[in-house]
DNA sequence: TCACCATCTCACATTGCTGTAACTACGAAT
DNA sequence: ATTCGTAGTTACAGCAATGTGAGATGGTGA
């Protein structure tokens, strides 16, 4: 593909969206699941790639930080032995009710009903928990998980491709 | 069965129930759950009677009260959207941890362990929560329910045999 | 054009049940 | 004592959810 002189911005600006995300693959290995799996999460729903999402056999999927973000917590709700099906409420209600400072707080699930809170409300919620299952979940620790993962990552991918030039 | 003056006969039935525990059927009711739940859990380990198992076609499965307890707190764990896997994980270490005062102690589920604590240290625990799912759950409120509910189901069964021969 | 590799499709496995049709023990009636 | 009904258990088949693996398909860049 030739650069043409005129060419229309959006194109360029795609191009490098597109170099900013995160193929499947490096997801998979970033958030530390298979990539059947996050194609599963893409075919049913649960979460797809926000920069470009799949169009048929050969096209590519581009997943974005906060996506990987959300597939963070995803996985660690799932290996503290959440079910899918629970873990698919909590996220319809996340993204209705989109915080702009999640790393801060604590989600707390409470039978069918999500809140994201801060410490000084999380003891009353728990207080109030008369035969319910209250789980807290402190989104910073996940944030911090993923920002190390993201380094290893990113430096075995280079390392694996010190040719490429850098512009 | 013979009728003792002076006792309503209500009481002596009470303790006989309780004496002789609780049928299949009637635990399922009492707990909520189908009582295809309640022999799949028996025959793959997860709660069996401990009163009397089953050995055999035709033979009587007797659940004692403390199984009920057990009971309603899997329930419980799996509405709120656990893992049979993970519930299994927790009654292990239950089992293993036998608590006299259970009913006044919240469960604490930090991943692949269990703690049972009192309010004190549970603040400590969430607040060490880096990045990992706290589940919290109060004993109490769940003994509190399952007597409303034994009581429920046992006037059910009274009703339902007026005709029983005394003498 | 060709190689690469991500995506898609299909088949199969496991978990956690559910439904149904035997099967059997126990108590009551005969 | 024998028969009989009922309630509870068991065996077996099947279902949905949640994947997994292998191989076909098809963009993309060199």
């Amino acid at each position: 593909m030739t650069r043409i002189a005129g060419t229309p911005l959006s194109d360029i600006d795609k191009k490098l969206a597109e170099s900013l995300g995160y193929s499947g693959t490096q997801t998979a290995a970033v958030v530390g699941i298979t990539y059947r799996q996050l194609d599963y999460w893409a075919r049913t729903d649960l979460i797809r790639p926000s920069l470009s999402d799949a169009s048929g056999s050969g096209s590519r999927r581009r997943y974005s930080y906060t996506d990987l973000l959300e597939l963070k917590t995803i996985k660690k709700l799932l290996d503290a032995g959440i079910k899918l099906e629970q873990v698919r409420k909590v996220f319809d209600y996340l993204r209705e009710h989109v915080t702009t400072d999640i790393a801060s707080a604590h989600l707390v699930i409470e039978g069918e009903s999500v809140q994201v809170c801060d410490d000084g409300e999380l003891i009353d919620v728990l207080k109030n928990g008369q035969g319910v299952l209250n789980m807290v979940f402190s989104m910073s620790g996940v944030k911090n998980e993923l920002e190390a993962d993201v380094a290893d990552i990113a430096s075995e991918i280079l390392d694996e491709q010190p040719h490429r030039r850098i512009g």
